[in-house]
DNA sequence: TATATACCCGACTAAAATAGTCAAGTATTC
DNA sequence: GAATACTTGACTATTTTAGTCGGGTATATA
């Protein structure tokens, strides 16, 4: 059970943007330096996160990506969401008329993995990216 | 973030077993049958499961494997753990000197992630073997 | 208007993890 | 002694992950 790099720099490259006033254009460049990911890393992940309206993009000089929303405003599940990260509990798919195994019925232990997924997806429905203490002891 | 399958065939064939008088052996062959898992697999996740304490074997024929203790006591956490299946959500090791990024300080974002690991930690924590619903409608 | 900055986006790749297979055993019961 | 069933380490194909790269386009500023 891993969180991906991908959803994990997604959210520290927006939490390193909230700490800057907002409609102030912050550069992939800078958050790369501040956080140590790479910059083409950024890039990719940047393209989903505007692509789901997480961020605008200023292009040119002095450009860079604003926040579309106010911290406040934005849930965690929306980031991993954006990055295709979805919590996996079970192989089988839920919606499907077939059950988990090829079998006709649920297998054993389906409940669970539902209950864990609900519950895990509730960590992240309640998270906002405002509520991340950022002190300045840590970068 | 998604549990593979080595740690979900674990819980689904020990509720399996659970499902038989204790003390009964239930072999691999019939769990490989039952559950649609293969048998090389599974033999393999039941040595782990037997280092570990939580069933014993029992050799020869008519035998197999019986839970070692009560589902009661049987905590989701240790088949997990059993299994080497931790709950991963940094890069980073908790106990090096050295911080996340190869920098002197936590990530931004450390304090969240730590949040989140122990809260699906408590999901296993708070799982018993025996909490899972086996109906007859599920096999 | 030239130039540097910074976003845009698809294609590619190395490395690691996962999922599963296989073989050659040993112990036990009937 | 034959069949059953556990024992254990080694091996492998596939998939996923993490990250790189190249060749763009748009815009501000000097």
């Amino acid at each position: 059970m891993k969180l991906n790099t991908k959803s994990r720099y997604a959210v520290m490259a927006l939490a390193d943007m909230s700490k800057f006033p907002i409609n102030n254009p912050v550069s992939l460049r800078d958050i790369s330096l501040r956080q140590s990911i790479s910059l083409f890393y950024l890039e990719q992940i940047f393209l989903k996160l505007k692509q789901n309206d997480i961020v605008k993009s200023v292009r040119g000089t002095n450009g860079g990506y604003v926040l579309k929303r106010d911290p406040k405003n934005i849930k965690l599940s929306e980031i991993f969401q954006a990055l295709d990260q979805k919590v996996k509990t079970v192989g089988c798919k839920k919606d499907s008329k077939k059950g988990c195994n090829g079998k006709s019925a649920k297998c054993i232990t389906h409940e669970l993995w539902d209950e864990l997924e609900i519950y895990i997806n509730n960590f992240f429905e309640n998270k906002k990216l405002s509520d991340l203490s950022l002190t300045r002891g840590n970068n």
